[in-house]
RNA sequence: CGGGGCGUAGCGCAGUCCGGUUAGCGUACCUGGUUUGGGACCAGGGGGUCGCAGGUUCGAAUCCUGCCGCCCCGACCA
């Protein structure tokens, strides 16, 4: 494996792409914009994903699966939400291909065009709605609370490992609803879940606010969003959670019989986060000696090193302190590599973001300790042998509170606000970051912004003040300030 | 799709302007030895349709024509 990557300074965008090779997450793959997620990378993911997953059945959702093809036809029924995804479709319009006569190889066979095309899904909304209108009949089926674990296609012109790639992995909520206030309020509980998962598991705080019409959801009446601040200064929208209105219900017309005898269109809600996470979690904490991860999603969270090299004395003592480890939930890799040195190894586990490295040698064993070392801050330390499973779990909760406390302190360090436009472009442009300022509510406005400083507003804060103020462009009475920035 | 850049070993590159033995360097990989508390050293070794297809030439990685692909910046977006 290389030694050097790319520090962020030099240039931000190469040091990304070098942590997500030289860790280990991910590979380009043959297909433009399409990403092989490596062992390590999915190990990741599959750490979000059961967090996730048990955080959604605790809150009573059921997971299903919808196909990965959807007819055609069904996307152009929800008209908002066909003008938002039509562009960037994959499409299915043969199913065989045959030698070629020229002798080129293969070539689509023309005698097997499909009657229908088939859309490659970019979400599931329409399928699911289909589906739904058979399941739901009667308020008792309702509400019908459902998760799903899949893949979608995106056809995007410009892609980066995880925080863009052509096909991507996510989970997609749908549900429906009996009633306006149970829909809304399930919208704003998972916008309330994937906050928490946010900041308890990946250690990154989010801002949660709800978007602008502009920036809805192709459909949605409202989007809440968890907006995240990255170490360049540029916001990642980490995921979102939206309030659907009866607007696919009336699409694929899902009726039921409510308790008063009457027929309505059910209510909805969908909500999705997808493995542009891991780009978040890397930008996030990662620096320029290599990746960083939080303990509570790490997939190995200790490692111990025999130095020099492994021997069937520092071996036993290795054993006795990964079981201890084990016994408290702990995930632990004792390192059996008798080739490199142990400089070479430390150098390694950092590049992955290991969060803590045990370093264990005959000396240490004679004065019963080991050394260790924290990811996060780099430092040092000789731990006793004795309690050493509650010293490193307690050291564990530790990196995870400061790995948190950095990102919030770097995120209060780069929130501004600004009063007028002169000051608004000299923050984006020195400084980046979150920018809070008043806007006058339009679109109109909130295009020009974007058009003059390509800030988009990220979204107006739940807790942001009613406060008077003047627009920083048009100079009209703004209600509350809003959050801006430069996003990925 | 606009503007830049690049295709030579797994990765990173030199060689191309000005054609000429067997295409080279670093790293990674394999073998042996000496090492080992922060990215070791020595010796030996394997690995290449020089992006593809034509053309010019006694001779092409190098010159000409066409094509393909990738990366970066922008518009679009989770």
């Amino acid at each position: 494996m290389a030694k050097e990557i790319t520090s962020r300074e030099e240039n931000y965008s190469q040091w990304y792409l070098d942590i997500v090779k030289k860790a280990g997450l991910a590979d380009n793959s043959p297909v433009r914009g399409c990403m092989v997620i490596k062992p390590y990378g999915y190990a990741i993911w599959e750490k979000m994903r059961d967090q996730l997953d048990k955080m959604f059945k605790d809150t009573g959702h059921v997971n299903a699966y919808f196909p990965l093809f959807i007819p055609k036809s069904f996307l152009s029924k929800e008209a908002e939400h066909v003008e938002g995804f039509a562009k960037e479709c994959a499409v299915v319009t043969h199913s065989r291909l045959m030698a070629d006569p020229n002798g080129n190889g293969l070539i689509v066979d023309p005698e097997a065009k499909l009657e229908e095309e088939l859309i490659v899904r970019p979400t599931s909304e329409t399928i699911i709605w289909n589906t739904y209108r058979d399941w739901i009949k009667s308020y008792r089926d309702l509400p019908l609370l459902i998760n799903q674990w899949a893949n979608v296609v995106r056809w995007e012109m410009r892609t980066r490992p995880f925080l863009r790639t052509t096909e991507f992995l996510w989970q997609e909520g749908h549900t429906a609803h009996s009633t306006s206030e149970e829909a809304q309020m399930e919208a704003a509980m998972i916008h309330e879940v994937y906050a928490r998962f946010a900041e308890d598991f990946m250690a990154m705080p989010v801002i949660k606010g709800a978007k602008t019409a502009n920036e809805r959801f192709a459909g949605a009446l409202e989007t809440y969003t968890i907006e995240a601040l990255m170490q360049d200064g540029k916001a990642l929208q980490a995921g979102t959670s939206h309030f659907l209105g009866q607007n696919f219900a009336k699409a694929f017309d899902v009726t039921f019989l409510s308790d008063k005898n009457q027929v309505e269109h059910v209510w909805a809600t969908s909500w999705g986060v997808s493995t542009r996470l891991i780009g978040g979690l890397i930008m996030t904490h990662s620096d320029d000696e290599g990746l960083v991860l939080p303990p509570k999603l790490a997939p190995t969270q200790v490692v111990i090193v025999p130095i020099p090299k492994p021997d069937p004395e520092i071996m036993s003592v290795a054993d006795k302190i990964a079981d201890q480890l084990k016994e408290r939930g702990i995930s632990v890799l004792i390192d059996k590599d008798d080739k490199n040195r142990p400089g070479f190894k430390f150098a390694e586990y950092e590049m992955k973001g290991i969060p803590v490295r045990i370093g264990l040698g005959k000396r240490d064993i004679e004065n019963n300790q080991c050394e260790v070392a924290r990811r996060d801050t780099k430092e040092k330390m000789p731990f006793g042998l004795d309690n050493i499973g509650e010293q490193i779990s307690v050291l564990l909760d530790d990196i995870q509170e400061n790995l948190f406390a950095r990102a919030k302190s770097y995120r209060a360090e780069h929130t501004s606000e600004a009063s007028n436009m002169a000051e608004f472009v000299d923050i984006l442009d020195n400084k980046g970051g979150f920018v809070v300022a008043h806007w006058d509510g339009t679109t109109e406005t909130e295009l020009k912004i974007k058009e003059e400083t390509k800030a988009t507003i990220r979204c107006i804060a739940l807790d942001a003040l009613e406060e008077e103020g003047t627009c920083i462009y048009s100079g009209k009475k703004s209600t509350k300030k809003v959050i801006f920035a430069r996003a990925y």
